[in-house]
DNA sequence: GTACACTTTGGAACCGTTTCGAATACGTAT
DNA sequence: ATACGTATTCGAAACGGTTCCAAAGTGTAC
């Protein structure tokens, strides 16, 4: 394998003239530039990373921790770290759980120790109060690169950026919007714990606004899987008496509860409403589309990632706690509660009338690329 | 940062002596050796990865290529992977593929150039031909370390291991499944090309055998997702005539398609079965069970593993190409086709006889874990 | 022709390990 | 006491880059 030392025999130039073509190219003149760019083409002369960490103390790779692999919202934000990181010739190191422990403390190591260069630690559901967030924290205020990146991290006095969305915001809207059709026994589904706490939390308040009893037995503790939406699904049809809606902590669990209650033959949304969270591609595309609190997932990636890369190149060196506004998305999976009449409308509600020919329910039909590649609302800040 | 200097200085040696404490640690007193290793303890020394790796030309790093992040099936690959390089104490990097372009073209460049040690490459629906392969194959002539796993890789003459699993045989089980149940009508949804092409190649073998005519019109192109296997399922309501069965090119576009049937109100299996291949842990937590086939994918990953381990640690130099048995697991999903009577039973066919008390279909209970950690059909392997 | 400023190039030092030949210490046989 | 073999330990030389200082080259003004 040819070293610089290769080229610059090759090129009759000094090693550290060949160096400076590589890097920059400042005070190189085009003759001797292009006489070392010769060289390294005909040798096939690639830097080694590794002698370039050393001397550098830059390894030009970043971690990005992922809760779990399988949710397309994760694959969102990947992307939108990519983005940024590619054109700045940094490459990526995903990074998931595993079987056994968590993600986090093999990578917050690589960070210690110097594999990576920068970590983005996109936050799982368990608390942001455990052992790995205390070494985080603890690495943040040594001045590793660190961003913490997901729905509803929270946390008073960071030492490294947050970058979350206003989930909460989004979630109260679609609140209000079932509330108005005439929901009043809306369901749950979801952990009652950790970083999604705040979905939970804003449920609870919602409800609360409403003036409508929190009912212990609607909410349904879980995961953030398809496999747990199916089984609290599941669990609906054990008891006697069922919600008309319910809200689920993500997509996944949203179109998992919508395919047990399908097989059950319960249609949707005549007989049940369900309202997802993240906006995933799948949430489009099942039938009935889903009703659901868009993230912009993309734009979270990104501007992680732009945070990041301002810590690596000592650009940024505040800390913020940033929320992207996040926003109902009425589709089809939300429509009026059994027997539900508009208070404006005197008649008495007919007995058991749903059925296929109830009147279409209100299709808001909201310009999401809208969403797309906004999301700038700083929250707080501090400086350094 | 405390390096092998410092802790040379506090613990009285020479620096090479902290180097061996450090690997191995043959020709060492146990005096000194407990000497350095309080010294490390006190400065929280760890080694630079990167003079390591400048040194010993080892990164301890590993790039797994993985066509696509969400589907289950690579998850558990990926844990069987992790299973042995964790302890080997090699970090793993996951990669996956931009918006754009292919994941394989970068993380070949890192091979090349020395980022990672070992490459295992997962490929995707696309041709083994195309120009990520060729440079895959340069670079294994040349003798970098790499595996190559995936549904139906195949290369006559690899210059690395290739890890498949005998998919073609357990759906050719799977095929006379569903023809001993009276199904002559069978769709196949999936890709027409690339590695899983196979398995449309022996869905018509067995079709053939069976002396079934084969229909192109129910073959179902698409892609290898939830949402290929919901919208392919979805054309079939645009049909006055449909097939009686499914067979999926893997359990996500199984599952999406019997979630687009159930929203359509027909009943699997009664009206229609469906297989599908891989069994993902969702696969059984389906109403119905889905029937499909069982691929060893944690030893598929394990065993690529150890492979490259062997390659890269230089005591395996010669390559393989091994085929672990997979086999047709047979759950709810499946059943007689509508209209179907034993041949043995005399009795005119009833019309549309299909319901809900129609006899229950035959539940083989595979016992699965027998496959969990066996497989070890080495098919072809030649010298180095 | 010489002094001076400025740009380009050369060359060495350094980053933090591993490795290997040389040096030392130690134990045993003579 | 001396010689010798073996088990430890030392210390220097890589590994392949980046960076910085000094040297050389170039052009301009006097």
């Amino acid at each position: 394998m040819a070293s610089i030392r290769d080229v610059a025999r090759q090129a009759e130039v000094a090693i550290g003239t060949v160096s400076r073509v590589l890097n920059g190219g400042s005070h190189v003149t085009d003759l001797t530039r292009q006489r070392v760019q010769k060289a390294i083409k005909e040798l096939g002369y690639k830097p080694n990373p590794a002698a370039r960490a050393l001397r550098s103390n830059r390894t030009h790779l970043i971690a990005l921790t992922l809760p779990e692999l399988t949710n397309p919202f994760y694959a969102a934000i990947v992307e939108g770290v990519r983005q940024v990181f590619e054109p700045a010739d940094f490459r990526l190191v995903l990074c998931s759980p595993n079987s056994s422990n968590n993600a986090v403390p093999q990578y917050i190591d690589m960070l210690a120790n110097r594999y990576i260069d920068g970590l983005i630690v996109v936050f799982d559901r368990f608390s942001a109060a455990d052992n790995n967030s205390i070494a985080l924290f603890r690495l943040g205020r040594k001045g590793f690169p660190i961003v913490a990146l997901g729905p509803g991290v929270a946390s008073d006095k960071p030492d490294f950026d947050c970058i979350t969305s206003q989930v909460p915001e989004g979630l109260k809207e679609a609140m209000q919007h079932l509330v108005e059709m005439g929901h009043r026994e809306i369901a749950y589904f979801g952990p009652l714990k950790g970083v999604v706490e705040a979905r939970l939390q804003a449920y609870r308040t919602a409800l609360a606004r409403h003036k409508i009893k929190i009912a212990d037995s609607l909410i349904f503790r879980g995961e953030t899987t398809l496999e747990s939406g199916f089984s609290r699904a599941e669990e609906l049809f054990q008891r006697q008496r069922r919600p008309t809606a319910i809200v689920a902590v993500n997509d996944m669990v949203a179109i998992g509860a919508m395919m047990a209650l399908q097989e059950h033959g319960v249609s949707i949304p005549e007989e049940m409403s369900i309202v997802g969270i993240d906006d995933i591609p799948l949430a489009s595309m099942v039938h009935p589309t889903l009703t659901t609190v868009f993230q912009p997932k993309e734009a979270m990636g990104r501007l992680a990632a732009e945070r990041l890369l301002g810590r690596i190149e000592k650009r940024i060196n505040s800390f913020s706690a940033i929320a992207l506004s996040s926003q109902l998305i009425v589709r089809e999976s939300t429509g009026p509660a059994p027997n539900f009449r508009p208070t404006t409308n005197g008649q008495p509600s007919a007995a058991s009338a749903q059925n296929e020919t109830m009147g279409k329910r209100r299709t808001l039909k909201v310009e999401e690329a809208a969403f797309k590649d906004q999301g700038n609302c700083i929250q707080r800040q501090r400086a350094d």
